[in-house]
DNA sequence: GGAAGTAGTTACCCATAAGTGCGTAGGTAT
DNA sequence: ATACCTACGCACTTATGGGTAACTACTTCC
């Protein structure tokens, strides 16, 4: 046949598509910023270990146990990330026992701030979705009528 | 042994820590974002297919064109968990081959503008990000004195 | 002398998101 | 007559992020 499938044709542009993505300023901070320990090393270090009051930094074992149940592979690892980014600064002082301490940098502050606009449009917003998300699960559970074609019920 | 070792401690303490992040609302909204064409769904429906412009609505295979490379299982899917959270809305109408219109919804579209927020802060620091990346990489390079203890090198 | 705390690293496993392929119902175009 | 359009749904496979366990090297406490 001449022209592709419309398979063919997605895969192609997704090609194209996909190294767009990566070069997209947008997509690339949603990348970082959505790894699961990446908020929480941001506020915490924003927001002190209880989530309210100034900024200060902290240690690597105190991080550890203010985010309960982190696994030091991950910590080290959203740590690493973030100071590659030049979000936090990485300090060691060669003490007794060797202590780092990390800090948010003037570029991580501006983003933990960004990202607390994302928390507070959650917080305001989270009853209305919840309210949706009920009144759409309810709808579909009455009626199960289907969206497209498709309905195989027994397929022999 | 009376005390637990770290890792159960870790275990107990994740227990507890992942039903807060379930049901913290910033989680949620970044659970919701973070998928692969959710920012996309929203830039296209909120600022028309050229990301320049005014919010309007658009059919299923037009966003599947504008969002080159999507499949319609993935596109489905995304506008499916956006609708059930009351940030679309869909329009079916009986016409000769049934057309579905999605459109934002005015809760969707405060939620694009917050979004908006954050792709303004990756542009206006993506260099910044990029020069410290750039700097860590090229030490981490020249130096590469490892962190912590263990270098394997050899197991027997 | 063994445990625990300091700050990590490495190898491996698994659950989930994303992608592939195929099906559908009714109508129209070739 | 057959292929394709509309807008999807389902089953299967793959890639990746996150989690587990075990290790390092040094010191202090019991």
């Amino acid at each position: 046949m001449a022209t592709r499938t419309a398979a063919q044709r997605r895969a192609e542009a997704r090609a194209e598509y996909n190294a767009f993505l990566a070069a997209c300023p947008s997509q690339q901070l949603l990348a970082r910023v959505s790894g699961k320990w990446v908020t929480l090393v941001l506020s915490a270090l924003g927001s002190g270990p209880d989530c309210d009051g100034d900024p200060r930094p902290m240690r690597y074992s105190e991080l550890g146990r203010v985010l309960a149940g982190v696994s030091p592979k991950m910590l080290s690892q959203t740590l690493r990330s973030l100071e590659r980014d030049g979000l936090i600064s990485r300090t060691a002082t060669a003490t007794v026992p060797v202590t780092v301490t990390y800090e948010l940098t003037d570029l991580g502050l501006s983003l933990h701030q960004t990202v607390r606009q994302l928390k507070r449009w959650s917080e305001t917003h989270q009853d209305e979705v919840a309210a949706h998300r009920a009144a759409f699960d309810a709808a579909r559970g009455e009626d199960p009528v289907p969206r497209g074609g498709a309905q195989p019920e027994a397929v022999p």
